[in-house]
DNA sequence: AAGTGGTCTAGACCACCAT
DNA sequence: TGGTGGTCTAGACCACTTA
């Protein structure tokens, strides 16, 4: 049943909210809560109606909207399921990865180059939302795109959220990092936040991405928030001359 | 009415295709046409569905839709008009400006350098999607951000869609290109296509940017689409080190 | 006061998927 | 074959804008 919104509450005449995003946000709790975890099905539209007592229609906005925020996926004929990163044969949601290309080419799998447990530096702390000195991971690892590496990606994570991450980074080294993330901690990644600067070849560059001394590079913030809006991982990355980002605004 | 989908047409079966998303197609074709022009107000829901003999809430979805597509912009109690960037109380879509910031500060109106009538390049030609040696407008324009000049833009517009640009462009000096299209050719953009690259600076970004020799720059190729999904003008774009380049995934 | 979009209801039929 | 989501209908009330 939905919480009737307090009827004690005296701020109610003006924005009056939609059931409809009643329904949503107390499916997300549930989802939060734990109630489902990615890859469950979630109760039909018709169900969901008769739990909340409203019509099917807007148990059905509510979970367009769900849709929307990456947070299920719907197939017909299958049902309705949490969104998950896990392999198989269902409910991919929206993909974060595809930004980088060559040559029209996607960048390949990953290759990992270091691993390390370690405490937020102030940068960090100011990405993730967490206090100095605070347990974080740190993974470094290098992607190719047609044969020739193309990015190199400092990935610091969370170290409250994710324990002992670096270590299974190490083991698993999965390709893709929400799906890393889905499976070890049940965190859903959905929305990233990325800006893009413009720097020159370091050292680093040099020796990974076969950089030249001078030669400019993309340089990439970019922060992965999960369903409670929280800041799970970020990485600072670095791609070199030639491979670009790219982006459409509709 | 709606045009009942060629019966003669032996490729029906499979693809049943929704009646919204053809009123949809229909509202677009009028837009298209000159039926309805930036700013018109369209007709309500219930007309609509008159119109087209459909219900309330089917020509609610195919307006929806259109709403996603950045064509109209409903406000509640007003109505229904097509999306424009003209100014005044109303109207306005989606912005696709805001893409370039600095110290979290906004760029400013944009100062114009130059302005020339030309015929297409090779270049000019695969990303407008012309032929070589059609009439395209040449723009160039530099804007600032926290009063220190912060982009450079080169803009390339399709003759045949936009007569004059140049001349126009030089007379008129507008603040917002969408806008300037809206206005002197009634075309809407909707769609805009990014890729930024890492670049070195350029004389020109050395003169207008204060780059220094040697100084990384960021390279933006941008296309921007009307409703027909013709490239209507595309611009290369450098912005000096320290202004980003900003997206948000969801 | 009239008309608009925003929300909501209570049904219905269909295409698709799993069993 | 049964259940699911995808689409569609024909109403209704409300908040808001405009005249």
């Amino acid at each position: 049943m939905i919480e009737p919104t307090k009827a004690s509450d005296p701020k109610q005449p003006k924005p009056r909210k939609p059931i409809y995003l009643t329904v949503k946000e107390d499916l997300i709790r549930r989802v939060l809560s734990g109630e489902w975890r990615p890859g469950d099905l979630v109760p039909s539209e018709i169900a969901l109606a008769e739990e909340y007592s409203v019509s099917v229609g807007t148990a059905r906005k509510a979970v367009e909207k769900l849709v929307q925020d990456n947070v299920v996926v719907r197939q017909r004929g299958r049902g309705t399921t949490i969104a998950t990163y896990r392999g198989g044969k269902a409910a991919k949601p929206y993909k974060f990865l595809n930004f980088y290309s060559e040559q029209d080419e996607r960048t390949e799998r990953a290759t990992y180059l270091d691993f390390a447990e370690g405490t937020a530096t102030e940068f960090d702390a100011q990405q993730l939302g967490i206090a100095i000195g605070s347990p974080v991971s740190r993974v470094t690892r290098l992607r190719s795109a047609s044969g020739r590496p193309a990015i190199i990606e400092h990935i610091v994570v969370r170290g409250d959220f994710c324990p002992n991450a670096a270590e299974r980074f190490a083991r698993l080294r999965p390709s893709s990092i929400a799906s890393f993330f889905d499976r070890q901690y049940n965190l859903l990644i959905v929305r990233v936040d990325e800006k893009v600067y413009a720097a020159l070849a370091d050292q680093e560059d040099r020796e990974h991405l076969g950089s030249a001394e001078g030669e400019p590079v993309l340089e990439v913030i970019r922060s992965a928030y999960d369903l409670g809006g929280f800041v799970i991982e970020y990485r600072l990355i670095h791609a070199r001359q030639g491979v670009y980002y790219t982006n459409t605004t509709r």
